[in-house]
DNA sequence: TGTGACCTGTCTACTAGTAGGTAGGTTGGC
DNA sequence: GCCAACCTACCTACTAGTAGACAGGTCACA
């Protein structure tokens, strides 16, 4: 793993415990182990950082999606995995997704970054309406209605869950703020 | 209104707009137009302004639901009346309520302060149970499981909503996320 | 009716610490 | 020779918070 990476992987969990103000370059630093003024060696601007950072955070995402296409066909196991996901990316109830933890930071980041989270966020719900209209077709999701309101609403769904278990810092919250959802999957 | 009352005024648009962390006592100090060391005498740390200000806001939101209550009786009308309250408080998707601009500062506010935080979410829960457990007795809300389950789910779903209104800054997001609710009210 | 003690609200001037960012120099490998 | 990667040393701007002074109002007591 090169500096360049170490730095990304090192940013990514600050921002998604802290949010996009809430890591420094001076914290980066220390964990990496280089000098704050090296960080700009790589990435100029804060904002250059930021937006690596999500666009490495899209990729992975994706790759991720793809990889829960290919391991199950039922679209009921594919909203499962995707929910899945998110449950995991709490870990704990310390952290969350960074689509959220930049959200919540808008004003402060550049819009190009801020263009990228939307990307990030079309895609997303482009990949749950897709499920959302197997899963009625096949029957494995219950009481469908319209694929993409479904798939918006699953989005906000996930995400509010997301902030409800980092509020309480427990990672039950998510659970039940799904509960529902869960029940509609055969 | 009295200096005090406009420090929380001015406080709770900074917070809503840019987080716990994305306001100052030097932009309060500006905004209220008192010089910063001032507000000190008010609220002596931040940590005092911030949970003056969770009490304030709970408190508000508390007079709002009851009016709510006394305002209609179906409980459908006051789940739509509840999800409008919050649609409000996006001010064209450039604010979130309190509560949600708090939970994503969580490591930054002071533990009375989330703890706060947390009894309002329990309330708003506790409040909601009540409808839907009404709305399934008076038939107005649809489909409606397990009102606790519904309850969580509803709050979830309405913060998701938020941050992603602000993440497009456009209000149309909340409207979508919130489509199918919509449609179980009566 | 004074007068001294005290309180509230504000001020100027300051501290220590941190933020992102820059200038310019030193390595070491191709 | 060149360049990527890193360094030391610094900058400006901003953060929350503090010290101490100064008004103006209130209140108790002689």
């Amino acid at each position: 793993m090169d500096t360049k990476e170490k730095l990304l992987a090192s940013a990514e969990a600050s921002a998604r415990a802290h949010g996009y103000d809430g890591f420094s370059y001076a914290d980066l630093a220390a964990d990496v182990g280089i000098r704050k003024a090296s960080i700009h060696h790589h990435f100029p601007k804060k904002r250059d950082l930021a937006l690596a950072l999500i666009e490495r955070y899209a990729a992975a995402i994706a790759v991720e999606l793809d990889a829960i296409a290919d391991r199950v066909t039922r679209a009921s196991d594919q909203l499962r995995a995707y929910i899945a996901m998110y449950r995991g990316a709490l870990s704990g109830g310390s952290t969350l997704c960074l689509c959220v933890a930049f959200s919540l930071s808008r004003e402060s980041v550049a819009d190009d970054v801020a263009a990228a989270i939307d990307r990030f966020r079309d895609r997303s719900v482009a990949w749950l309406v897709e499920v959302f209209e197997r899963g009625k077709l096949d029957g494995s999701i219950h009481d469908v209605q319209a694929p993409a309101d479904e798939a918006i609403t699953c989005l906000a769904l996930v995400e509010g869950a997301q902030l409800a278990a980092r509020a309480a810092l427990s990672p039950d919250r998510f659970d039940s703020a799904l509960v529902l959802m869960a029940k509609r999957l055969a």
